[in-house]
DNA sequence: ATTAGCACTCTCCCCCGCGGAGTGCTAAGC
DNA sequence: GCTTAGCACTCCGCGGGGGAGAGTGCTAAT
């Protein structure tokens, strides 16, 4: 019984004290816990509980005589055993098939909707990144001359995204042959991800010179100037700041502002959502490691979303540590299971 | 002399109240002004005249025995006497070349450089409102099928504005008739407007069922339902939020809520963009009538952009009251001029 | 009209002392 | 040996008091 490093009362305790202060933001004195467990002990009992869990980095006092907070450890263990007993809220469904409700364009449509929808739900900062591009669908591209011998490619996946660049000819090419070239295209590479199509034309191109014919040619070059570069960076959306500015942990000017600057640079999140985008697990950053440095205070709860078996992108909230974890958890899966459920639906 | 309520003394000792209070924040005192006016006189005199320029309304006291504030009168006026004199800072012409440096793909990422230029340059919250749809000049249409008898329509404007909306056929097409449909569009309407091409396309859709065949009879539905709605709708981009947060003036909560709030619902600063939007002076807004109640600390300082003559969408910086109106006026006007300059370049 | 002088007002800040909450320890009880 | 009652101690938070500082309005003199 004594894998744990602490069992039975230990964690009843431990469990309390974690609780109570995610609840009220204030540390925990040892006559609240004792009312609060459900066995029927002395404060006394429970201060040497506490001073033992202390002892071992789950707790900690602000200053002599003031009650206990969790530490980050704290928080962690409690949220394994969150885990482990499996049973968290249940989320209204209502909001969830709204979510489904009328069909959006794109998938970004859509995502921004599952971000929107983390944020009520939760009352926390909604994240969510998109699909890198290379990873959806090639379904159609498109050529359309602008002024100066330069061209606007529009590549559209599957899935309704719709990628933009402007492309530089080296010689000119009328109308008809732009059009030729997108279709030879599309019959050639439709329904690869548009990370085959990229290094299959990558690769052509290098041969081309040699094998291929006049329009041929053309296509491969413009489809390469069109798929280079950046297909595997991921686009990162934010919804609910809002709902921090109120907390009282980020009453300090600097927390906040640390908050608010991550979240006018989104893509510093890249790292924490995809690093630990393996698989179905549910995962729970408290303040550390991929989390950017400013964020020590925060959490962040995380999912993945994806189609047919493939991880497509991650869902997630983010806020102070002291956060209602079964509640974010729970709401972080269920917008999984609905993204990813729609996802699959419209094909992506 | 006496046009203005007040002038000589009464204008300077206004002024120096004003420039001393945006500089340090703190209410301004007479012995302070005394010091700053180039006119050697006793603070006992500037005591006077400040008892008579509260009387009129262009300063305040927080308290008895503290210094003056300006009300928003009294900003007001500086403001003016800005303008009537016309000499204010100068603007580092070299970020607003790098806003021309490398050629963006479409006006959207334009605009979006204009706007974090506006925020860095002002040190202040950027705002920038992009041309509604309805102005851009109908270049391309194109359509994609989906899965279920629904059609991808792309619509591109040629400044590279892309608008994408799905649209549900009543009668299957091939690809093959999708295009003839869009080559149809294309050839019997670019150049013209988007505003133009929705109203010719809604008015021909009552008379097709008559007069045209079945290619173009096609052609129309599809254009009518890709066209159809929102492209009235003017998106309104925000950048560098988090120069407030430092702001002593928002050091109250709900002031900066307030403030955020606006950030995530850009859609409420149209009616303040748009409403003022005429011809090609620059605006100042203080805190009142077309901001949103909740801005009552803030002003927001505006220019159009716009390409040969027609005013496409303005420029804007937004802060507290107290902000160096001299600076935030050269810089909101020397990034309209840079913005008008490239989208005239680049066509919109 | 301007200014020196003066009494008055109000805020800000520091300091002090107190009550309350919570702890750790000890000794007694089961 | 675990639990618990009792107790002394610590430390934060809060409200009041007092002084310093900044600024004002008024009056009287220039």
């Amino acid at each position: 019984m004594q894998r744990t490093p602490i069992a039975g009362r230990g964690a009843a305790v431990l469990d309390a004290v974690v609780e109570r202060f995610i609840l009220t933001g204030d540390p925990v004195g040892s006559t609240r816990v004792a009312r609060l467990l459900p066995e029927r002990v002395s404060s006394a009992t429970v201060r040497n509980v506490m001073a033992e869990l202390e002892h071992l980095g789950y707790l900690e006092q602000p200053h002599t005589s003031a009650g206990r907070k969790p530490t980050r450890r704290g928080y962690r263990r409690y949220v394994e055993s969150l885990f482990a007993q499996g049973s968290y809220a249940s989320v209204d469904p209502q909001p969830l098939r709204s979510l489904l409700q009328e069909e959006p364009a794109e998938i970004q449509e859509l995502l921004r909707r599952a971000c929107k929808l983390l944020a009520e739900l939760s009352e926390l900062v909604g994240v969510v990144s998109a699909p890198p591009l290379a990873d959806t669908v090639f379904q159609h591209i498109d050529f359309v001359p602008l002024e100066g011998g330069r061209v606007l490619a529009i590549v559209v996946a599957r899935s309704g995204q719709v990628k933009n660049r402007v492309v530089t000819l080296r010689e000119p090419m009328s109308q008809e042959q732009l059009d030729r070239a997108a279709h030879y295209l599309v019959r050639r590479f439709a329904g690869r991800s548009l990370r085959q199509v990229a290094r299959r034309v990558a690769e052509l191109l290098t041969e081309a010179s040699l094998r291929l014919a006049g329009i041929e040619q053309q296509a491969i070059s413009l489809g390469a100037s069109s798929l280079g570069g950046d297909l595997d960076e991921t686009e990162v959306m934010i919804e609910g700041t809002t709902s921090l500015v109120t907390r009282p942990e980020f009453e300090a000017r600097e927390d906040l502002l640390a908050v608010l600057e991550i979240i006018e640079q989104p893509a510093e999140l890249v790292p924490a959502l995809s690093q630990e985008a393996d698989g179905d697990r549910t995962r729970v950053l408290i303040g550390s490691e991929p989390l950017p440095a400013a964020l020590g205070g925060c959490s962040l709860i995380m999912a993945t979303y994806g189609s047919g078996g493939q991880v497509l992108g991650s869902v997630a909230v983010l806020g102070p540590t002291r956060l209602p974890y079964a509640r974010a958890i729970a709401v972080v899966e269920a917008v999984a299971v609905a993204t990813s459920a729609l996802i699959t639906e419209l094909g992506i």
